[in-house]
DNA sequence: TTGAAAGCGATACCAA
DNA sequence: TTGGTATCGCTTTCAA
């Protein structure tokens, strides 16, 4: 900034003002500062922005994995929310894993964010007291956290897998079967297990086979060789609903090679509203969960409360069924 | 520390070096400062100490997009790799823009990153000026830079397209297509049309038609959007060489609609060795470019760095041709 | 509309 | 083994 003020002919106070856009600046000095420090290739220093402040600028955000095309998408939306607002992300990555949560959140916390976006509502108890000791704004995404830390931004997985079994439902499926990770691999998977089963149930369906994909995450492959796993027990349900579109997909063409007519003889089902699950011939039924969405609505929440907003906000975004041509 | 001098009678220097666990500082003397720092419940401020060292702990990093398994296993890649390192991934997301990118590498710079890896080789000059400035080290990935900033890790987009395009020829393909983003939107992409249109020009084969899927990112929807639009043109080709596995899988599943056969009535070619790629059925014949090791192998050059070594690394991690069902 | 001074909390460097 | 001094780059505050 020194530099700066030197070229221009100004103080370094002035040329500070300036580059935040301070109009008791003049316009024409703010112009001739910015040019000049574009031209000098200066570059801001927000380390001393931050000390000098104690405001970090950083939101912490976790995700179970950035290889997944719905956290991504929530985490753009959260991205493209905050454009403008000075606010960096953080992320950390848990490997659906609350040890390597812990890990990461205590990493994160170092770095003095000004608040933390946790995906999933379930966490250790020491993680829980971190966050708590840190004294920052907490939001928990994509599940509803029974418990909840703080603000919470998500859906109910029960709820949307309660539509997936009404769709099959009343196409005449009656014998389900659950493809998903292992137990205790995937807390948003073990939800949506619960959730297919309440559903059966209170539809009166027979209860529903439950086949383990392998621990979390699982994907494309792990549809695939859990159709395998099945062998021709497959020839006696009506219906497999996946944890995922992924999931779903990979089944799906494990069951064209096996000769199984999608949906004549077997109705799929998948999750989340992935690419694939539309362009895929037969598209898949699955269920959209807004993930983008997410990401913005926590956006507004963050501003709000940088705002000074204080009230935990607790939103749902809901989920909607897409039909697809396997059910 | 002041406070915690004063009380334990010493000066702050004392009490920083004690706390660092500085063995010039006798051991009586740190444990009674450690101690009474712990009952005055003081903190430390790393962001004092960052400010202070200027070394941040961060390693700058800009992906074209996160939503891409590529991208995506890269950056794990290079995450696990540099786990233990004390380092933190600090991630800009250029949305295959060279607009963006100055942008995002202007607020990446900003936090002091000890270094900075860039996806891509192709920079506006403003930004080469600003990354030069910076004095830190600069990785370029995925594309072999023709000139590079400094160390580059990844591989040549030519070579790789001509691997497909040999391998089409060998199995009689002569009449090829190509699909990819529009022109400028996605510099990758367009190594990759120039590769296919020296492979087949070095081979005889006719000259290759270009079909503009969109604007970058493409996916699934654009390869299923470009063979709509082919129309019956399509029945005159023999290949269709595609920017991407998802956007191969986009016009594989449009082919199916439209009753073309697959491989009899054309080959179908992808990049990047997508899960999709192999799940898909007929699985999609593509190249795998190691997305994974490129992130493993930045981490390494990361710690040589850090570890003192200084000349510019040169790694060409090559490219394997994955043959599928649809060639 | 602009500028001068002080200081955020740590540590590098030099001296004792 | 310990301490004094001078910063790091920015912004708050007060003054002009």
């Amino acid at each position: 900034m020194r530099d700066v003020a030197r070229v221009v002919g100004k103080s370094p106070m002035t040329v500070s003002r300036a580059l935040r856009g301070d109009t008791t600046v003049s316009a024409k000095t703010r112009a001739l500062v910015r040019q000049n420090a574009d031209e000098m290739g200066y570059v801001y220093d927000s380390t001393a922005h931050v000390f000098r402040t104690q405001k970090s600028g950083f939101v912490a955000v976790t995700v179970p994995s950035i290889n997944n095309a719905n956290f991504a998408e929530t985490f753009r939306g959260l991205s493209d929310g905050l454009e403008g607002t000075g606010m960096q992300l953080l992320l950390g990555s848990t490997n659906y894993s609350v040890d390597k949560e812990l890990e990461v959140v205590r990493q994160l916390l170092a770095r003095n964010p000004e608040a933390i976006v946790l995906t999933g509502g379930t966490h250790l108890p020491q993680t829980r007291r971190l966050l708590e000791k840190a004294q920052i704004p907490v939001i928990e995404i994509w599940d509803l956290a029974s418990d909840p830390l703080g603000h919470v931004v998500g859906f109910s997985n029960a709820d949307a897998m309660s539509k997936i079994v009404h769709d099959l439902a009343e196409n005449g499926r009656r014998k389900l079967a659950f493809i998903g990770a292992s137990e205790g691999s995937d807390m948003r998977g073990s939800a949506r297990r619960e959730g297919v089963i309440a559903a059966a149930q209170s539809l009166g369906l027979p209860e529903v086979r439950v086949i383990d994909a392998g621990f979390a995450p699982v994907s494309m492959r792990h549809g695939m060789r859990a159709v395998q796993k099945l062998g021709q027990a497959i020839k006696q349900l009506d219906a497999l609903v996946c944890v995922s579109d992924p999931v779903a997909f990979g089944a799906l063409n494990e069951c064209r090679r096996m000769g199984i007519n999608i949906p004549q003889d077997l109705a799929i089902t998948g999750f989340g509203n992935f690419e694939v699950a539309t362009v895929s011939s037969p598209s898949i039924t699955t269920v959209n969960v807004h993930a983008n969405q997410i990401g913005r609505k926590v956006a507004n929440v963050l501003q709000d409360i940088f705002a000074g907003q204080i009230d935990a906000q607790w939103i749902d975004v809901g989920s909607t069924l897409v039909r697809g041509e396997t059910v």
